[in-house]
RNA sequence: AGGCCAGUAGCUCAACUGGCAGAGCGUCGGUCUCCAAAACCGAAGGUUGGGGGUUCGAUUCCCUCCUGGCCUG
């Protein structure tokens, strides 16, 4: 076979960049399916508020990693790097070209880079401590946390309940500091065999789109669609519910605010979201940046990632 | 027209009988290895509506003007 080795092309971009588009076209062009890299996505019947690819789009190019699990449920790291990590090999086993895409950076870098296995989750004990957090202050476990891993402890701030928790569970479930696991994303030369490519635009733009879209799906039905979730028989799980979009509505159907302050709270929390993801981005290595100037047809941006492919891949 | 209330950070509001103008939210920046659309940290931002007076010292007391709201005619 003359491509022996499939072609493994990473897509970032933070929300409403215009990334979901250049993929597909991408996918199109070069034979590939998709693996979405993205921790809401991954929610059934969660459809127009996490910008899910339309029905045609995905008869078009087969999509991994959406659509995993109930609403109900959890969802973290590990089960995504674990859905993915499948959908990679079946692509891989099919000859095709493989293109990831996505705006969770934590999920990017565990794709790219891998997670300590060592450690799963234990929610009765991460229970037992968020509730000892609340009783003696996050301080207290923070100072537990010094004594058994300092490394650990002089970089979680002791108000960072949720990793002291972490870092303290680890300790307790493995009886190794949760520092001495996390190696991986700290070696001189981090290595992986993707083709990272980024999406970036001005500021103000990425803010307009990121309006434009909220407005776009208001208008589809978002506050119909949540409605729908909450009437369910399983209640949302804590990740699902915490999704943007969502979790502003359930306070408006609370009746905490009227329709348009729900809307404006939605586009602020996006604005937010897009706003964190630049900043996770920027740290990341080897990524060639496409610029998108404001106006620029979705056409013209796939033609610069080809371009762009044609010329690191050659 | 008269009476009353209000005017302090971009927004909503604090500041005991005069004593160094603060908070929340937003904005900006950052952290991030099993909840990450989460959680956490930091910074900037004010001639306290204008002008005058009393005082060692005024957001605070007095006068006046401006703006907004309510009440009365």
């Amino acid at each position: 076979m003359a491509n022996s080795k499939q072609k493994k092309i990473l897509i970032l971009g933070v929300t409403a960049s215009g990334k979901g588009r250049v993929a597909f076209d991408l996918a199109q062009d070069l034979d590939a399916e998709i693996v979405s890299i993205d921790s809401m996505k991954v929610y059934r019947r969660m459809d127009i508020g996490t910008a899910k690819p339309p029905k045609e789009v995905r008869e078009r190019v087969n999509y991994h990693v959406i659509d995993v699990v109930e609403p109900s449920e959890s969802f973290n790291v590990a089960a995504f790097l674990d859905a993915a990590s499948g959908a990679i090999r079946q692509i891989e086993n099919r000859g095709k070209n493989i293109i990831a895409v996505g705006g969770t950076a934590l999920y990017v870098k565990s794709l790219l880079y891998g997670l300590f296995e060592e450690a799963g989750t234990d929610e009765q004990l991460r229970a037992r401590l968020h509730a000892r957090a609340e009783a003696e202050g996050p301080a207290e476990l923070h100072r537990e946390l010094t004594q058994i891993d300092p490394a650990a402890a002089d970089r979680i701030n002791p108000n960072d309940t949720r990793r002291i928790v972490r870092a303290l569970e680890v300790y307790q479930t493995t009886g190794r500091p949760i520092s001495s696991l996390q190696k991986q994303w700290q070696t001189q030369e981090l290595k992986h065999d993707w083709t990272i490519i980024g999406l970036r635009r001005e500021k103000a733009d990425a803010a307009g789109r990121i309006n434009k879209r909220v407005r776009r799906m208001m208008a589809a039905g978002l506050v119909d669609e949540a409605k729908a979730l909450l009437k369910e028989e399983k209640p949302l799980s804590q990740q699902a519910r915490c999704a943007i979009g969502y979790a502003e509505i359930i306070e408006y159907l609370n009746g905490r605010m009227d329709l348009d302050e729900t809307t404006e709270l939605i586009k602020k929390n996006t604005r937010r979201l897009a706003k964190s993801q630049r900043t996770w981005f920027k740290t990341f290595q080897d990524v060639h940046w496409i610029d998108v100037e404001p106006d620029e047809p979705g056409e013209k941006t796939f033609e610069r990632a080809r371009t762009l492919l044609d010329d690191v891949l050659a």
